[in-house]
RNA sequence: UCCCCGAUAGCUAAAUGGUAGAGCGGCUGGCUGUUAACCAGCAGGUUGUAGGUUCGAGUCCUACUCGGGGAGCCA
């Protein structure tokens, strides 16, 4: 009975290598289309999917009894042989020998299957079975080649991975909020926002070190760009200055790019991803910017949105913000074209108006002006004149970390750098040189009001030798986001904690 | 914490204040290669909850609940 013994087990993705031989696959049930005398079986075993064909020419009766009540998610294992065919996706199809069930569906299958299931809601609810649909398996496919590739980054470069704590004393920045967690007779400790502090002391022990670990920020945001829980990547570098620090983020996240380039167009093709972006994202160097002429061009930038011939500024404007005219004209469905185009027309100025109030303004014309914080608004118009990642750097000190290194050329800034990602997925990147002089180190927590015992290991890194150095934390699934194009954030970690959902 | 939008069958969705209709999925049958298969039939609804206006409410009004994404803050 069991002739599926004798065959190899192998899986989808090595099915091209096994053409005219008889394999055993084991896997899900993904489609099924039936015919009188055919089946055709979509079968995923996570590294793909495939199509099985049961025709009632090559089986026993039961097989093919079987193969034609066979319901969705149904585990089966499968025996047959690999044959070529033009007419299949990916090359290949499974000429079915044997069928085996090993586990029927107690229940119909609650996750759809088309393409695409606007209600968010009802998936992420059952994420766990989500998870096995084509979009989160290339998501997260691509996830898990950016992680293998930011580890070869730094292991290629003699990085050392230097783990930071979780439980941490207090904040590392003292500014997020923290979640507390109660830590035995030492009454509350902090889920960790940061390894950075703790990066430092490595970076002068090892050299050049990274940490690669879950940070939580209790923030109550609730945007497509934010979780509580997520995963960040720190490197740290001793005898570094900013600009060695905007040389690694910038050949880092081109290293990154090209890596999921190279391994992951399946992927990229289910999602579809435009890779020619992309592509232009493995050149360097990245655009750089300053602060201040930053601050001017977002300035002169913002008002243009209003002009109507600057046509291309106001489309990528629009991309960058998710504006989706599919959906106005679903609302407004039958109502006279005219209506609908003024609605439409509404709403895209909405949004201008909207990006433009929030951006910066000329000095002096408002509480906006040079010295503020970019907010979400100056982020995405700066990102409009740029196909590639922006490096922002030179940041006024009021608004940045304490550790920052004071920029000596210029008073009242920091030397500090973020790295803005195109197309509205925001800031992926921020870092900078780490200020190593001990007296305006101890300035400096002072003035953020910080208990000073709790920082006297960190200044101690100042007290016995002291050397230039930095580094920076990158954003796991902002950057992933942003490769695969997500429109949310939650799509692309596998089990998304976010202000109002911790289930499943 | 604030602002905007939404909620109709398991899912996706239609219905201009006047009989809640369809597609997918499910079930039954048909079909010689389908690929989001197709064809015929069947089952499936207190229109998020509670009030109000009206001869009549899925539709209008109020409150609440849940959800979406934006501001602030941040990666």
């Amino acid at each position: 009975m069991n002739e599926s013994y004798d065959s190899p087990l192998v899986t989808v993705r090595e099915l091209s290598e096994h053409v005219g031989r008889r394999v055993t696959l084991r896997g899900w049930l993904y489609n099924r289309r039936s015919k009188k005398t055919i089946h055709f079986l979509e079968v995923r075993d996570g590294t793909g999917i495939v199509q099985a064909i049961a025709s009632q020419e090559d089986v026993d009766e039961d097989t093919f009894a079987l193969a034609g009540r066979l319901a969705q998610e149904a585990a089966i294992r499968v025996t047959g042989t690999v044959q070529a065919d033009e007419r299949a996706q990916g090359g290949v199809e499974l000429v079915v020998h044997a069928l085996e069930l090993i586990a029927a569906p107690h229940a119909e299958y609650p996750i759809p299957i088309s393409r695409d299931v606007p209600n968010v809601d009802f998936l992420i609810q059952r994420r766990h079975l989500w998870l096995r649909s084509k979009k989160p398996w290339a998501t997260l496919r691509i996830r898990h080649e950016t992680i293998q590739a930011i580890r070869d980054f730094f292991y290629q470069r003699d990085f050392v991975c230097f783990d930071a704590p979780i439980f941490t004393p207090n904040a590392c920045e003292g500014t997020t909020t923290l979640f507390p967690v109660p830590y035995f007779e030492l009454g509350e400790a902090y889920l960790t926002q940061s390894g950075q502090l703790y990066e430092e002391a490595g970076a002068l022990a090892f050299g050049k070190v990274y940490n690669f670990g879950p940070v939580f920020r209790a923030e109550k945001s609730k945007t497509r760009k934010h979780l509580t829980e997520f995963w960040m990547i720190e490197p740290e570098m001793a005898f570094a200055e900013l600009d060695d620090v905007m040389e690694l983020a910038e050949q880092f996240v081109a290293y990154v790019v090209g890596r999921v380039l190279e391994r992951c167009q399946t992927e990229l093709k289910m999602l579809g991803r435009d890779t020619a972006e992309l592509e232009g994202c493995t050149k360097l160097p990245y655009p750089r910017i300053s602060y201040a002429e930053a601050c001017r061009l977002i300035a002169e930038t913002a008002p243009r949105l209003k002009d109507e011939s600057e046509t291309e500024l106001r489309d990528k404007a629009l991309k960058a913000m998710r504006f989706d005219e599919r959906e106005v004209r679903k609302r407004m469905k039958g109502e006279a074209p005219k209506k609908v185009e003024a609605e439409l027309a509404a709403q895209r100025n909405d949004i201008f108006d909207n990006l433009i109030a929030g951006a910066m303004k000329p000095e002096g014309e408002s509480a906006h002006s040079l010295g503020d914080d970019f907010g979400a608004p100056d982020e995405t118009i700066l990102s409009l004149h740029y196909d590639q990642p922006v490096l922002v750097h030179r940041w006024p000190e009021p608004i940045k970390a304490f550790y920052m290194k004071a920029d000596a050329q210029n008073p009242g800034y920091v030397l500090g750098v973020d790295m803005i990602a195109p197309n509205g997925y925001g800031e992926i990147i921020g870092g900078g040189q780490r200020e190593d002089d001990l007296t305006r180190l101890e300035e400096q927590v002072r003035k953020h009001e910080l208990p000073q015992e709790e920082f006297e290991w960190y200044l101690d890194l100042r007290r016995f030798g002291s050397v230039p150095h930095g580094g920076f934390g990158l954003g796991l699934e902002r950057t992933v986001a942003w490769l695969c194009g997500s429109r949310h954030i939650r799509e692309t970690i596998p089990f998304a904690r976010t202000i109002d959902r911790h289930t499943p």
